[in-house]
DNA sequence: TATCTTACCCCTGAAAACAGTTAGATAATT
DNA sequence: AATTATCTAACTGTTTTCAGGGGTAAGATA
């Protein structure tokens, strides 16, 4: 009995493709181009193993997977996970290593290293993409030296609104004092010269 | 005769894919991932049609097309170009549009759609996704009024590097009041109310 | 108990940014 | 020849940021 892939991508040209690949290697495969019929989908069928981008429109393929995996607790099995995307930004990865997917690979793998992942994953096994992996590994050491508290992103954010010190203060009802304590911790943590620099940061690791 | 397409995409699970079914469509097929071997091939024999992404390593896909248009430009035969990304920025677009490129469609049309563009722009038409050609009409009105001139982006590419307006002055030599005078025109027209929006807008719009 | 972190507040003074306005020189466009 | 755009420069004045110090209180941790 052959496996049950799904392709859950808004890329048709890609999708289509794809599953014409998979079934010359005897999958049966189902696309879907939106979160919402995958998720029915799911519940409706066994599905073996799921194939997702991250980019998506309605929801980000984050929150589905989770919302996936959530809802398929109760069914006695489970979809192994696989994502296949461009998209490697390094807090998106961390959250789904936090949500156990089977595999995250980059979209210029070729056919064989996805048939030979997707092997992988039935047995088992997890595959990360070694580059983002590194990554990860390293933003682990390194990251937890910046780290901000609840309140220096709270004004964090009002700045990156253009807000000045003043509207902050106002805004978070402190003195206007505290906030440029904040600032300045905000300044120095980032190792920035002035706000061009903290900016930068923010946009950069997606914080905020 | 069959006709031949090259496909530049570094995404090979996905150009491998693509091949498969144009193949099945009677083209010939050769797949690429880097703009250099795109070029070489192109010089050594006749392509008839390039469909080629945006997003690629080494070389920007709009670079690699103006390279291409101008090195093929001796030849007697000049490939048809289709662009295929996901990559939907209006200032990109604008810039092919300008190269005279004969196709644009996002990687989330079917098949049959792009086989129906390939046979258009093999008969001469051209094709423009409609969504983004209506973004760029619609921007040729309102966003004549963001541009910036070669004297701003000077002084916004040091603003960048968290310099003040006095190191800027010395760096370029020309007043501080001058580059005040930039700095203000700079907020102006990115519609800022100081640094923080202006550095989002140069971030976000990847000018300098 | 002691110390560490966080959030809070205060003050001063200097540096930088921002707002509003004017204006000369040059080069390209019409 | 006139207009427009750009770069340049200037002045005044206000607001904001930043650097340097100071300190209190609450809560967690060792």
């Amino acid at each position: 009995m052959s496996l049950k892939i799904l392709i859950l991508d808004d890329h048709k040209v890609f999708s289509e493709s794809l599953k014409l690949v998979l079934e010359t290697h005897d999958f049966e495969v189902v696309n879907v181009t939106n979160p919402k019929m995958a998720l029915s989908l799911i519940k409706t069928q066994k599905i073996d193993i799921l194939i997702s981008d991250i980019e998506m429109p309605e929801m980000n393929g984050v929150d589905f997977i989770k919302l996936m995996k959530e809802s398929s607790s109760n069914l006695e099995y489970m979809p192994k996970t696989i994502v296949l995307t461009t998209y490697k930004k390094i807090n998106l990865f961390k959250k789904l290593i936090a949500l156990e997917i089977d595999a995250f690979l980059s979209k210029n793998v070729t056919h064989i290293e996805l048939l030979s992942v997707i092997k992988k994953v039935i047995s088992g096994e997890k595959y990360y993409e070694s580059s983002i992996y590194n990554e990860y590994l390293k933003s682990n050491k390194d990251l937890h030296a910046i780290e901000f508290t609840a309140r220096e992103l709270d004004v964090l954010k009002l700045i990156m609104e253009e807000k000045t010190t003043a509207e902050i203060a106002e805004e978070l009802g402190i003195s206007n004092y505290t906030v440029e304590g904040h600032r300045k911790n905000l300044l120095q943590k980032t190792n920035s010269k002035n706000v061009v620099g903290l900016i930068k940061y923010t946009l950069v690791n997606n914080l905020v």
